[in-house]
DNA sequence: ATGGTTTTTACTGCGTC
DNA sequence: GACGCGGTAAAAACCAT
């Protein structure tokens, strides 16, 4: 089987291949990465990123314990292992397996699961829209390939609003695309509300109620939309050049140390415009409608604060 | 609900290729 | 003439009160 001295042994790391050949070279193994869940060919190595359906658990664990408690063999309504997962893993000594005492953080960590270990087990109503939530934010996260922590957040924020009451006669989905959109905001992650909403198959305008609320409800202290943020994204998507970007992020750091420019104005505008004036200063020119709509704003608006950044900082443009 | 602020919509004029 | 750009007025959206 294995010809040549040089191939890698994907069958070593106890994945199967999958049935599918590689676009690339027709290679017919394909092999799984487990941690990352990409495709890899072991033939010419390309990443296969298609967009599969993944007819394996929507969860990943990393460690022994993780597995134990987030199997749910037979569907999360049938037969939720949630509970017997948490009752059979947590023990009140405040040690690990071989005795050893844990750390203070540890402990604080076990004993919330210890909390809501008793809370899941008295409301087994609660229980399973937690875990209905959590497959649905699986589901969510991996479509928008959300950054682990971002969907821990949005995790946890969930849990939150489940303790301040908050998820009664609400929809589970559209809370669950508020608390992504909230963790994206939190994370000062440039997602939309559109785009989040998107793939949720709820209102854009449902999953921003259900967003306030929980800002409301849950006192999150949102950090203020910094423009910065949206710079790389747009750069890649107008297929610019990467050194551009110290330009706009220069431009955009004195826009804010002069003040008065940022506050309450649409911080995608703010970085269309510092966009656009760097796109004259590099002579990498687009024109104001590409920006506008990468950034998702219109054509006014970049003139707007294209125009308010050259007057406020003063800027000579060629 | 209301009022103030910002963004969008829609339209026009100017210059260039 | 199509296109990019700049401007404007009025409508709409947004936000705090």
């Amino acid at each position: 089987m294995v010809s040549t001295g040089n191939k890698s042994r994907p069958a070593q790391s106890g994945r199967k291949s999958k049935f599918i050949t590689c676009p690339e070279c027709g290679g017919r193994k394909i092999a799984r990465i487990p941690r990352s869940g990409e495709s890899v060919c072991a033939n010419c190595g390309l990443v296969i990123s298609e967009r599969r359906i993944d007819t394996g658990p929507e969860w990943r664990a990393f460690t022994a314990d993780e597995r134990t408690a987030r199997t749910r063999t037979g569907g999360p309504v049938k037969y939720t292992h949630h509970d017997k997962g948490l009752a059979t893993t947590l023990g009140w000594r405040n040690t690990d397996s071989s005795g050893r005492k844990l750390s203070s953080r540890r402990r604080a960590e076990i004993a919330r699961l210890r909390k809501w270990q008793l809370r899941s087990r008295v409301h087994s109503s609660v229980d399973r829209n937690l875990s209905q939530a959590l497959s649905e934010l699986e589901r969510l996260s991996s479509q928008l390939e959300l950054k682990r922590g971002v969907k821990e957040l949005a995790a946890m924020l969930y849990r939150k609003a489940i303790v301040n009451r908050l998820i009664r006669s609400r929809s589970i989905d559209a809370l669950v695309a508020a608390a992504v959109y909230a963790a994206c905001r939190i994370r000062q992650i440039p997602r939309s509300l559109k785009e989040i909403a998107d793939p949720s198959h709820i209102d854009w305008k449902k999953v921003g109620r259900h967003y306030r609320l929980l800002v409301r409800k849950l006192k999150i202290k949102m950090p203020i939309p910094d423009p910065s943020n949206y710079v790389p994204k747009l750069i890649t998507e107008l297929g610019l050049p990467g050194i551009m970007q110290e330009k706009v992020l220069e431009v955009l750091d004195r826009a804010k140390a002069h003040g008065g420019l940022i506050i309450g104005r649409d911080p995608r505008g703010l970085a269309a415009g510092a966009i656009y004036i760097a796109s004259i200063l590099t002579d990498n020119r687009v024109t104001q409608r590409e920006i506008a709509s990468a950034a998702g704003v219109t054509e006014v608006t970049v003139r707007n604060r294209y125009k308010d950044l050259v007057r406020k900082l003063e800027l000579s443009l060629p």
